[in-house]
DNA sequence: CGTATATTCTAACGATTATTGGAATATGTC
DNA sequence: GACATATTCCAATAATCGTTAGAATATACG
């Protein structure tokens, strides 16, 4: 086999993975597994996705071994088959946020405030929240706190906040977070502690965004 | 504007980098890119590609903002449009060698002995450059060299070397390096050197696996 | 063992993309 | 100003991909 031959299947077998991720759809699967492992239609209804357009999806990701399945009694439960494709899809986010105007705009839009973290900030967040000046909110459903969450973050998923309001403190800063940039837990949350007198700020970190920034995630 | 559509919006943003990296070529070209300015002719005749065809697939990245464009007289002259460009096609085709067996096995067929470095690895052999315990050689074309290149090492571009024998010390180890893993002028470097007696090795990274892993490189 | 549920498979369609060759544009040179 | 060179533009074709809907499979439950 010649040169030319062997770098086009070099290059070929590269661009199965950008294939994979050149699919808003599959994009937004990826981000949702990288909150932790989710069957087929729980995917399919966090992305407004027919049950079999989902699972084709998905079928183009495990074919690009981005994700792996696996059968849990009548459902099948897929999740990243590691945690640099979790970080590849941070990479990719990130370079689109960089480079492309449109992004830019749309987020502005969306987020009054784009809370855009530092290797510097996050750590001294991880310090304030480790004495307890700040406390950090895990907005996520349950089950995803449950995968891994940021540490000395405790568990408030949005849609329970309204009854546990007792449980924030009045007199320190709040921080929420999500899934990432993209989600708009985080900032609804921040809108209702804010109607109730308390002082609430979010960031943009969600835990994959963590991670690949090389911090620890906690678990239980 | 509701929130599904608000985050297709997103998505829909974030793979047009997606799209751009989905092509065998596109990404070939991206990693000449990553070596430093090129015009459409010059990436055309290393990707094999005709130069219609190679300036096409130079507008998909364009229009991705992955690259810029510049005119240098007659010439068009292309570029990466920032360092991430360069570290997302490392982390691109790192996935790809972590989880596609094809790629796996493909790799070891061409090179046989794949020698990835490690942090450590990087940091002893920069300071085995540094004392001068080894030779390293960058094999690449000279403008290649010049535009950034590891630190301590001299150029000594493939198709000189043959002519240049005398400059190396054949009592020492010799390190050779080009434009990353896929690339094959280093093992030809290495052959050719041992063939004359040289204590020869290569490793696989380039200046962009260099730089992804945050080490920085030199110029001039 | 029949039914319900979750998922995958298959076929079909329209939309998008890669590639090719010819024509057009822009720059530099004589 | 005519010519050569580098690149882009345009149109056409073939290949691939996303989406949809109906049928098939596989597991759990009564």
């Amino acid at each position: 086999m010649n040169k030319r031959q062997t770098k086009d299947l070099l290059y070929e077998q590269v661009s199965r993975i950008g294939k994979a991720v050149s699919s808003p759809k599959r994009l937004e699967l990826l981000e949702l597994l990288a909150q932790g492992e989710k069957t087929v239609d729980a995917v399919a209804a966090e992305a407004s996705l027919d049950i079999r357009l989902a699972s084709a999806h998905l079928k183009v990701l495990k074919e690009a071994r981005l994700v792996e399945a696996r059968r849990e009694g009548r459902f099948i439960a897929y999740r990243l088959s590691g945690d640099d494709v979790s970080a590849l899809w941070v990479n990719l986010r990130t370079v689109a946020e960089e480079h492309l105007v449109e992004l830019k705009v749309e987020m502005e839009r969306i987020f009054a405030a784009p809370e855009k973290l530092d290797a510097e900030t996050r750590r001294s967040l991880l310090e304030k929240a480790r004495r307890g000046d700040v406390v950090v909110i895990d907005v996520r459903p349950s089950a995803e706190y449950e995968t891994g969450h940021l540490p000395f973050a405790r568990s408030m998923p949005l849609d329970e906040i309204r009854q546990r309001l007792k449980e924030l403190p009045a007199d320190r800063d709040i921080v929420a977070y999500c899934r990432g940039p993209f989600c708009m837990m985080s900032a609804e949350a921040v809108e209702l502690l804010r109607e109730h007198g308390f002082r609430a700020h979010k960031i943009a970190d969600g835990t994959p965004e963590w991670q690949a920034a090389g911090l620890p995630l906690a678990e239980s």
